[in-house]
DNA sequence: ATTACTAATAATTTCGAGATTTTACTATAT
DNA sequence: ATATAGTAAAATCTCGAAATTATTAGTAAT
């Protein structure tokens, strides 16, 4: 049998890179089997990750994934934009040499991956290698802010924005882009522009405020 | 037996307004003898006001109240200036009449207390009502925002806020710049100007940020 | 007197079954 | 054909006990 931590985050992962349909129900029944494990066992996780709103939960009417919803996407966008402006913000001035370190490996790594995704048909196989290394140049942006809340919401605020996009944007056709705007969102930070970094932090979002990204 | 919203209610509203002392241990034997209810539930509702952070969990060692921490209130601080600057700043702009007319009665009522407790050598039996009558005034301030997102995540940092003074500034020192302050505020947002608003909302909390409202 | 080890105690965590509620299905009536 | 009511199936929720792990108390050795 596993232990609960693991249970959580490997459901964790699912939920938040296209491991269940958005709406789908989570019976407990199925993921005790999977996990080998016992009912109450995986409904304690689910009641945690219902807290973090990557679970929804209703009385007497059990788990499902939360729907895609264009506002609440946007929603997110917009938390953000607040949070990591302001966590960038602080790095900038809290950071020092070590954050402008980490920060240019982080997008190294990044900007590594993208260009591949750029020159590829069939870009598959770099997905989750994307997403993680997507994560965690942005948590790289507000690492050195000082504040653990800060950064413990913005990690829930992003885990449901993930989770919102698990389905689009498959083809990275926004990839050359995203590539000019990470590019873009690192030199303001590292020239400790505090004002146009937060602009290039909302402008690298901008397509998921105006409600059209999940198609409508 | 009582049902399981009511349980995590009534813990909540312990956690928040000095039912426990920081640091204290939530043994799940005698929750469940109060509450008459099984260990199972007594665990769900600890875990779930975990993940809102009014309750630390650690792996075999239980439950505990978060101990107070100058670093964790001038974070939660910190939030509570961002949130609510940007959320009373949006509701402005979408609140309408409605709205100010909201804030206004919300206004009057809080500002009632208030006075009474300034007039008074014994505030305790007005406490409780002052906790809610000041929550309802922050909350309005940002009802009109039109994000549910960020009225969450307003509401669980208000709620740690709250848990971190539990048993300080009994005896409402503060309450004579309280009221100034939080009619700057309401003049402030009335008259929609939002720079003015995030500046007051800002300076009422500032007392907070300086890491000796605990006591150093 | 301090430390290390062991035994006893207490707390946490997991489990599977029983009770309750919802959902799905069928039959009947309009 | 649609709607309603009743029944069967499935899921959720609660519980108390068993299994695991931490904590405390006690004992012996340095």
């Amino acid at each position: 049998m596993l232990p609960d931590a693991d249970i959580y985050l490997s459901l964790k992962q699912r939920l938040t890179s296209n491991g269940f349909a958005h709406g789908s129900k989570l019976r407990a029944e199925a993921l005790r089997r999977e996990f080998d494990c016992s009912a109450s066992t995986v409904r304690e996780v689910l009641f945690r990750l219902s807290t973090v709103g990557l679970v929804d939960f209703k009385e007497q009417r059990g788990f499902r994934v939360p729907e895609r919803s264009p506002e609440k996407l946007i929603e997110l966008t917009h938390m953000r934009v607040l949070l990591e402006g302001e966590g960038t913000v602080l790095s900038i001035r809290n950071g020092g040499v070590a954050w402008e370190a980490r920060l240019t490996a982080a997008h190294h790594q990044l900007s590594h991956i993208e260009k591949r995704i750029h020159g590829t048909d069939d870009p598959t196989d770099l997905v989750e290698i994307w997403f993680s290394s997507e994560r965690e140049f942005h948590q790289t942006l507000i690492s050195a802010c000082g504040s653990e809340t800060l950064k413990q919401m913005h990690g829930r605020i992003y885990a449901q924005f993930r989770q919102q996009l698990m389905v689009s944007d498959r083809r990275f056709n926004f990839i050359s882009e995203n590539i000019q705007h990470h590019a873009e969102i690192l030199d303001a930070a590292l020239s400790g522009d505090e004002s146009l970094t937060r602009k290039k932090i909302h402008d690298h979002l901008a397509r998921h405020l105006t409600g059209t990204t999940l198609g409508e």
